[in-house]
DNA sequence: CGGTATCCTGTCCGATACTG
DNA sequence: CAGTATCGGACAGGATACCG
């Protein structure tokens, strides 16, 4: 055999799939959709209200996508008016922990992070 | 004190700085980068040639911004040829098990996300 | 070696208008 | 309510050429 370490799950190789699929995660509204899913299930118009600055059209693309990659549901409830549901699935939820664990960093190093914005600001004003 | 929820680490309020971390997290090839710090410190041309695919642009686009925000830092080593070395920061030590939970996640879902892809590829071609 | 500067193309994404 | 369709500006990011 000549497995080299592009075989598996190797980031660094330009084929590789987990670059694709990281890139999809590292997605601004995907880490916010999934968060918002992870409680509970919501309708469209509620992901809309909790996520503040989406617009309708990346809500949907956002979504959409999800569905492809088999990370949330949409159940269509025929009724008037329509109201549809989207919920996370079994890999959607394993996918929170990584995900809160990153929201905590950025929580607790924000402030850290905008020092140093604020520092070399300084600097380069100064010349 | 009228403090909401907004005040401190709520990715979901418009305002909350956590947000443009995330964005800079979520960048593609900040995770590579972050990733191939974590051994230890790699000059310029060492990091090009492990970064399949980058451009000599987005790899120094990538390494100012991490400088800026305080998670690696440069040491120009004056000879010649001209010699520098990137290493991770504290903070940016610190980043790398989120991210290494990320990448993990990733490569042990790989295989069911391009599964459920290829799935929904079938059903919109059959109509 | 480790960049910077410039051009140029693709794509992201918001705004707007319309629909079942 | 939950979308689809279309347009257009901003911007990411590759290719190329040049510099200390």
């Amino acid at each position: 055999m000549v497995t080299t370490t592009e075989q598996r799950g190797n980031p660094y190789a330009q084929g590789c799939p987990t670059r694709r699929i990281l890139d999809r995660i590292g997605d601004k509204w995907t880490v916010l959709i999934v968060g918002a899913l992870g409680e509970k299930a919501l309708r469209f118009s509620e992901l809309k209200r909790r996520i503040e600055g989406i617009s309708q059209k990346m809500l949907t693309q956002t979504l959409r996508t999800l569905e492809e990659d088999g990370l949330i549901t949409r159940t269509l409830i025929a009724q008037v008016p329509v109201k549809v549901e989207y919920q996370l699935t079994a890999a959607g939820q394993s996918l929170r922990a990584p995900l809160r664990a990153l929201e905590e960093w950025a929580i607790e190093h924000m402030g850290e992070v905008l020092d140093a914005r604020a520092a070399h600001a300084d600097l380069t004003a100064a010349h």
